[in-house]
RNA sequence: GGGGCCGUAGUGUAGCUUGGUCUAUCACUAGGCGUUUGGGACGCCUGAACCCCGGUUCAAAUCCGGGCGGCCCCA
């Protein structure tokens, strides 16, 4: 424990010191990864200015340093989305209630969550509105009445947007809130080849957007019956694995078949000008995925970004003393003149009433992925000190025209460190088991467990009531894993697997 | 779904058991001035708080009821 008691007749020293941490203890996080995760993120997200909590329990502002972030994944992925040929739009938030209910598995799994509009100023609507959970029903039935012909397909929007889901469990921003941000793609096709190749294609670009701006491994799969999205055939997802033993789904993929088709009267005239149903996907990335990033990598210190989503890549902080003051400003200032030239997003912290140690601190704690340090001292010896946030390392590099490429590439070695780091940490968590007690015992050790199962719906909402642990996906790539014979059980039902009960692999393992 | 803990300035807290000089503690923080600055500098000055509603009482941060919000554990 430590002494609080500061108040009492101690002598000077001990009494400094123990102001001396309190004062860190007050600035920075108080609390370890390891001790308690979530009192570490509540206050990380804080600290490092990322979040501030609103008036509304489940909804939280993002402050421009998480903003930023998701501006980084609008220009990323949506630069992957509209390169394929989809094009963005935006339909309106507000969805009546009788085009809502039109498909009724959709109605039934998002009911529950709705928000509604009821009152226009101060009279009662004629019928109430949905604040959008999903845009499906708002989008086909535009869609509706703009397919007519083999010609206007496919049909391919995307939209950037907010939505809500009033839940009633415990919010965490960015992992579960009332009111979020995502994209969302809607599309048509005339075939199911066209539309089961795009949900794919879909799905990797989420896997390569963790991959490439968040450095963040995922897991390829398909969802099971009872997790995939309300009115879809099938639902794809990559799932990602968090520090503290828990799983969480990342994003998702859903190939909708018809049913929606039907439910909106979505048909076109083919080539033989015979009516047909449409074959619809949706597919989305919300800012639960900040959440995710920030989780896999932070530390103690507070916030560690990948250089990617990084507002602020490298922080310069002039060393000053009385001696040597104009010359280290005067090259620091250069400095940032040249690093900006090249591109990079560099700070230059000169203020004067802080001392150095004070914005090493706090530049930690907003996950800047470089430091450099310049003092009189390293300009006689022509040099900087560079220090690596997400090792530690501080190395002293030559001051000359060939720094900016130095910076360059360690911002990428700090990129592929982050990555490696966190595959290390997923592929190691990975068990493959046979039985229920094999699973029991991997998610006891904040392990995923790789199991044969049938997948029936029953048995996995037994278990889960039982166990609280879910189904994840199963892979989509079985390369190394054993090939699945009649000598394998279900682990939950026992059966053995035949063609007429498939077993399949798949990830369990308790999740947010 | 079940159980437990908690809510006092921007932050972390003292005070609550036993209601009363509480005109609310301490530290950080914020603003100002000056001296400083190689891993959370120092001095002085100035700001800023009892979650909400109701009840008990001469008197409520403190007791009671309800609400709202947060955290933890179990299923």
């Amino acid at each position: 424990m430590a002494n609080p008691d500061s108040k009492s007749n101690q002598s000077k020293q001990n009494k400094s010191q123990s102001n001396k941490s309190d004062r860190k203890s007050n600035l920075g996080l108080t609390v370890t990864k390891e001790e308690n995760f979530s009192e570490w993120y509540t206050q990380l997200i804080q600290k490092a200015e990322l979040i501030e909590y609103s008036p509304v329990s489940g909804c939280y502002i993002l402050r421009p340093r998480s903003y930023f972030i998701w501006e980084q994944v609008r220009n990323y992925l949506g630069g992957l989305i509209t390169d394929d040929g989809v094009q963005n739009s935006y339909f309106p938030l507000f969805i009546p209630e009788s085009l809502l209910t039109k498909e009724e598995d959709h109605v039934e799994g998002f009911a529950a969550e709705v928000a509604w509009v009821e009152t226009g100023g101060h009279s009662k609507l004629k019928e109430r509105l949905a604040v959008r959970p999903t845009s499906e029903t708002v989008m086909y039935d535009s869609y509706s009445k703009w397919i007519r012909s083999y010609k206007d397909l496919p049909l391919r929007l995307n939209q950037w947007a907010n939505v809500v889901r009033w839940e009633f469990k415990h919010c965490t921003p960015f992992l579960r809130s009332r009111e979020f941000l995502w994209q969302e793609g809607h599309t048509a096709f005339a075939t199911k080849k066209e539309a089961d190749e795009e949900a794919l294609k879909a799905l990797n670009w989420y896997a390569q957007t963790f991959k490439e701006l968040f450095a963040v491994p995922t897991l390829k799969g398909q969802k099971s019956d009872s997790e995939k999205f309300a009115g879809a055939d099938y639902t794809l997802s990559v799932e990602t694995f968090l520090p503290d033993g828990k799983a969480i789904q990342g994003a998702t993929s859903h190939h909708l078949g018809q049913n929606f088709a039907k439910a909106f009267d979505i048909k076109f005239k083919d080539h033989h000008e015979k009516d047909q149903l449409v074959f619809q996907n949706s597919w989305g990335f919300t800012t639960r995925t900040i959440g995710v990033c920030i989780l896999m990598h932070s530390d103690d210190k507070g916030l560690v970004l990948p250089p990617k989503v990084a507002q602020t890549q490298v922080v310069i902080v002039p060393l000053l003393f009385k001696k040597g003051r104009e010359e280290v400003l005067a090259a620091t200032s250069k400095l940032y003149d040249e690093l900006k030239a090249a591109g990079l997003r560099v700070h230059l912290d000169n203020r004067e009433d802080q001392s150095a140690g004070f914005k090493y601190n706090e530049w930690e704690l907003k996950g800047v992925p470089i430091r450099i340090e310049l003092g009189p001292r390293d300009l006689e010896n022509k040099q900087v000190m560079m220090a690596r946030r997400d090792t530690g390392d501080k190395l002293s590099v030559p001051l000359d025209n060939n720094l900016t490429k130095v910076i360059e590439t360690t911002l990428t070695k700090i990129h592929d460190n982050l990555y490696e780091k966190a595959s290390d940490y997923l592929s190691k968590s990975i068990i493959q088991c046979e039985t229920k007690d094999d699973v029991l015992n991997a998610i006891k050790n904040k392990k995923i467990a790789l199991v044969p199962w049938c997948g029936s719906k029953e048995s996995e909402e037994a278990f889960k009531e039982e166990t609280s642990i879910k189904s994840l996906n199963t892979p989509l790539d079985t390369k190394g894993l054993p090939e699945l014979t009649s000598k394998h059980n279900c682990f939950l039902t026992g059966e053995s697997h035949t063609n007429k009960t498939p077993l399949r692999w798949f990830h369990f393992g308790k999740s947010y």
